[in-house]
DNA sequence: TATACTTGTTTGCAACTTCAACTATTCTAC
DNA sequence: GTAGAATAGTTGAAGTTGCAAACAAGTATA
C-alpha cells in the first residue's frame, strides 16, 4: 500500500513556511551579495554599534547558532576589516565585538538594500493582512520557543 | 549616527518567518534522528515511490536545491540502501530514484514521526488561526516566486 | 583556599552544500 | 543529417556549519 493520507494543515503549514523561507533566503542571498555578506554575517552586523562591544556568545544564542560559528564568522568579518574584537574589561574570557568605521558603512548599506528587498517582496500582502499575518507569526513563534 | 529607524512590519514578519523556521528545522532535526536521517534526506523520500521512478533534476528543482546536492544526496540514501537508482528508459542520460522495501519502511515511519511533531507544535494555533495562517502563508509564497 | 562546576572562546574534525567544470546524451535548426 | 545548444548527472575543490574537546577564567561550595 502506497497511499498516504493528505497531509494534514499544520503539515501544510510547515511547508508553507519552509518554501517560503527557502525563497526568502535566496532572495536576501541576492540583495546581499552586492555587498559581499552572507546573510548570517548580515544579521551579526545588523546586531553590532560602533562604540557599544556585544559578547559573541551573545549574538550566537539570538541568531540560534554555536559558539564555534560565531568565532569563525568573526573571523571573516574581522579579516575584511568590518569589526573588531577587543577584550571584555570585565570578564578576561570574553571578547566585545565593534563594528569599525567600514564596518558601519557596509552594514547602512546593507541594511538600506535588504530593507528595500523586504518591504518589495513582502508587498504581496497589503497591509491589514500584514498585520494578521504578523500576529499569527509572533504567536506561533512564542509557542515554539 | 547610529540611529537606525525602528525596524518596518515587513521586516519584521522577515525575521519572525526566519526565527519560526530556525526553530522548526532544528525540532525536525531531533525527530528526524530517530530515523537516521536529515531534513532533506527525509524530504527526498518523501517524494519518491517504490515503483514509480524519479529523475533527480525533478526532485531537485522542487527542494531549491542545485543537482549535485542531490547527486550526492541519494549516494548517500543509496548507500545506506533506502533507495535505489535505475536508468531511464526513454533518456539514457536520467536515473530514475525509486524506493527500497526499506526505504519504504523508513519514510513510512519518519512521516508518522514527523507529522505528529509538526501537528504537536503547530497545535499553538486553534484550528481558526491556521486556516488564516494559511491563507496568507499560500498568498505569500504565491506572490513570492 | 582548595575543589569542582560553569562559562566564553577557540580548534580539529567531519558532514553537508554549492560552484564550476566535465561527460554523455538529447534537442533544435539549418 | 549534422553542428551547436541545452539537459541529466557526476566530480573535485572550496566554503560554511556543527559537535566534541580543549583551554582559560570566573563562580560556588565545602
Amino acid at each position: 500500500m502506497e497511499m498516504l493520507d493528505s497531509p494534514s494543515l499544520a503539515c501544510e503549514q510547515h511547508r508553507l513556511l519552509h518554501d517560503i523561507y527557502i525563497l526568502l533566503d535566496d532572495g536576501d542571498r541576492q540583495v546581499l551579495d552586492a555587498t559581499g555578506l552572507t546573510p548570517l554575517e548580515f544579521a551579526v552586523l545588523q546586531r553590532l554599534h560602533r562604540d557599544q562591544g556585544r559578547r559573541l556568545t551573545d549574538i550566537g544564542t539570538e541568531l540560534f547558532c554555536v559558539k564555534s560559528t560565531i568565532t569563525r564568522l568573526v573571523d571573516r568579518l574581522e579579516a575584511g576589516g568590518l569589526v573588531r574584537r577587543t577584550p571584555d574589561p570585565d570578564d578576561r574570557r570574553a571578547q566585545r565585538l565593534r563594528l569599525t568605521t567600514r564596518g558601519v558603512l557596509v552594514r547602512d548599506q546593507a541594511i538600506r538594500l535588504h530593507s528595500e528587498a523586504v518591504e518589495r517582496r513582502m508587498a504581496v500582502l497589503n497591509n491589514e493582512e500584514q498585520f494578521l499575518l504578523r500576529g499569527l507569526l509572533e504567536k506561533l513563534h512564542s509557542g515554539l520557543r
